[in-house]
DNA sequence: ACCTGAACACCGTTCAAGT
DNA sequence: ACCTGAACACCGTTCAAGT
């Protein structure tokens, strides 16, 4: 990528690229749209695209992070309000909406896979999913102050965990045949049950 | 594909291609290795291959199918003997280490990214996976009735939540940053206070 | 400085020609 | 019947030439 003199348009040629390289891959997935389609829809050309953009997975790489930034700020509007399990619900089934919803559902897999090839990619992405982590780990603290969370369990660990699921249901979500609902309410019995304050009877 | 005089040379020559595309996937996953690799790695011409393989697509779904299948197998071995949750621990850990060793990491990523954009795959794909739910499901009931497993929870759910998880796992596992052992250790915390017979306190 | 678009190397796939 | 390998259409990327 060459230096550049007037960043601001620079600024505004990379959204113009992202914008239309997003429309494209929604499309027709990340691997069948071509760089001749994300130019014909940027209105610019080849070598116009390459002065912004390395490669091909360079966009893709942009748009990854870009993806994983949007879904933080979801986890903070959500994790407002409503018991914690509920919230949890209601992002699980944001999150399920947006995977099977069009051809977009891919998205997630292939940038995972992206990231399996690129080591600098996946540090950039964990980089930017440990910020939702880290938000997800505060409503946990929260909740558990609220009495409807264990306090024995390490709210950090337990966002992870159940981040972790999150990945696991969007790719259950990327087959499509499974109905949400059944999904969501399988979920909430493991979140119930993880989650809950025990006041087991002693063994 | 065309009809073919001899089955048993049909059989042998695909087993000859899926061995060579598997491990030149593995070398350099799934998008970036060439047909010429493949071929070359089967000692095959591409015409030739193609009178066994309608697309690199239809390779790629081979290859998924044998990977699921190698996969259930795996789970009927390991969930014997030993407690429920030692055996599923000791299940995540082969899926770990699978995921993460060499490049083959992006395998099940790549899987589901051509899933999602490929219906009559998702089904097949699907259909094998049931066998892994069903005797997962199996290994719940056994252990419900050993009295380590809520007898309250369904075993065909709890079978599925737990898959869900493993494909969690391995998204995360592709990202190679996290020690497996980590990993390990919260999810048995998420498995054992899932799954424990509760004699919870009443509200 | 920024852009165009033909050109390049290479991809997945096909098909006329061989045995 | 089964195979070869050059040829085809098309991909991501580059770069000489324009403004």
């Amino acid at each position: 990528m060459a230096r550049l003199a007037d960043p601001d348009l620079a600024v505004r040629r990379r959204q113009q690229i992202l914008d239309a390289a997003e429309a494209c891959f929604r499309r027709r997935g990340f691997h069948q749209a071509t760089m001749q389609e994300i130019c014909a829809e940027a209105r610019i050309s080849p070598g116009a695209l390459y002065r912004y953009f390395d490669s091909k997975a360079d966009i893709i790489a942009a748009i990854s992070e870009e993806k994983r930034r949007d879904a933080e700020e979801e986890f903070r509007k959500l994790m407002v309000e409503r018991t914690f399990i509920d919230s949890l619900i209601a992002v699980a089934r944001k999150f399920l909406a947006k995977h099977s919803d069009s051809e977009a559902g891919s998205l997630l897999c292939d940038i995972a896979s992206e990231a399996a090839r690129d080591s600098i990619l996946a540090q950039r992405l964990f980089g930017i999913q440990e910020g939702s982590v880290a938000s997800l780990a505060e409503a946990v603290a929260v909740a558990q102050a609220r009495g409807e969370i264990d306090p024995a369990l390490a709210p950090m660990e337990v966002a992870r965990m159940l981040m972790t699921f999150f990945d696991g249901i969007s790719v259950r979500a990327a087959f499509k045949i499974e109905p949400h609902e059944t999904i969501l309410h399988q979920f909430r019995v493991v979140a119930e049950r993880y989650l809950a304050p025990t006041t087991r009877a002693p063994t």
